[in-house]
DNA sequence: CCGTATCCGCTCGGATACTG
DNA sequence: CAGTATCCGAGCGGATACGG
């Protein structure tokens, strides 16, 4: 944000495409579950819209943009009729693809003991009245 | 994947844990960056706040909150003067670290190629005339 | 089948001010 | 030092309707 300012004429893509914002788009709530969905081959649309449980047909949409803009989907239209679009796997987001299962593999690992931690958590926060008591 | 029968015992961890969610906490924007920098050792909160770029104290307190909740964090109050705070990875969260980084090197290694790519998009987007005209 | 467009509630998140 | 509290604007994201 408040970044020193930078000389314009050769690094642009520092400025355009910070860190942050590059793993914001890819490691996103729906990002990483699409991204997974496509690695196994050529998708089409309503096949993604049926395999991402609770996603909406906007919010698919406007991450597959995202991820196609990104250069990490290519779009591909068969001029059929019904028409047929499939997205693929870049290399880039091919290379991208292990880090995003390992990710997923530990949190189904870790998934219970998250849970337990979070009820441990909420429980402990309730009941501590001899620190957080606010006098009335 | 989406639909295998669950038993009742995972059913409650699964309801009170999606998956996606689990993810979005862990791979979120900041959590990230905390998570790495907590990673060489026990961290104060300053020390935080000055070592990631452009978070704002309210949205590391809040992830330092669901961190810590979710069990990837633990927090240590030395009752000093002036007051001393210390988060730590837990051992699930080091677990973890790896596919952080691998995420974090992924990113820097292909910053350059994705920022290129979305200048292509956004110039294919603007003059294809012939294609994307809506006809009056 | 594969989207786009619009409305709108709701949360995210920065700015600011105040405590133990 | 290490937060908490409150305000408030921006934009995310669901619902719905429509088009090629």
């Amino acid at each position: 944000m408040s970044r020193s300012h930078t000389h314009v004429s050769e690094e642009v893509t520092d400025q355009a495409c910070p860190l942050v914002e590059v793993i914001d788009h890819v490691a996103g709530k729906w990002s990483i579950s699409i991204l997974v969905a496509a690695a196994r081959g050529p998708i089409r649309f309503t096949e993604l819209e049926r395999s991402i449980e609770g996603i909406s047909r906007r919010m698919l949409t406007l991450n597959l943009r995202r991820l196609e803009r990104d250069g990490l989907l290519t779009r591909t239209v068969h001029p059929t009729v019904p028409p047929k679009v499939e997205y693929s796997l870049t290399a880039m987001a091919r290379e991208l693809y292990s880090y995003l299962t390992g990710l997923v593999e530990w949190a189904e690992r870790h998934r219970g003991a998250i849970a337990q931690a979070r009820t441990a958590y909420d429980s402990k926060a309730a009941a501590v009245p001899q620190a957080g008591q606010p006098h009335p």
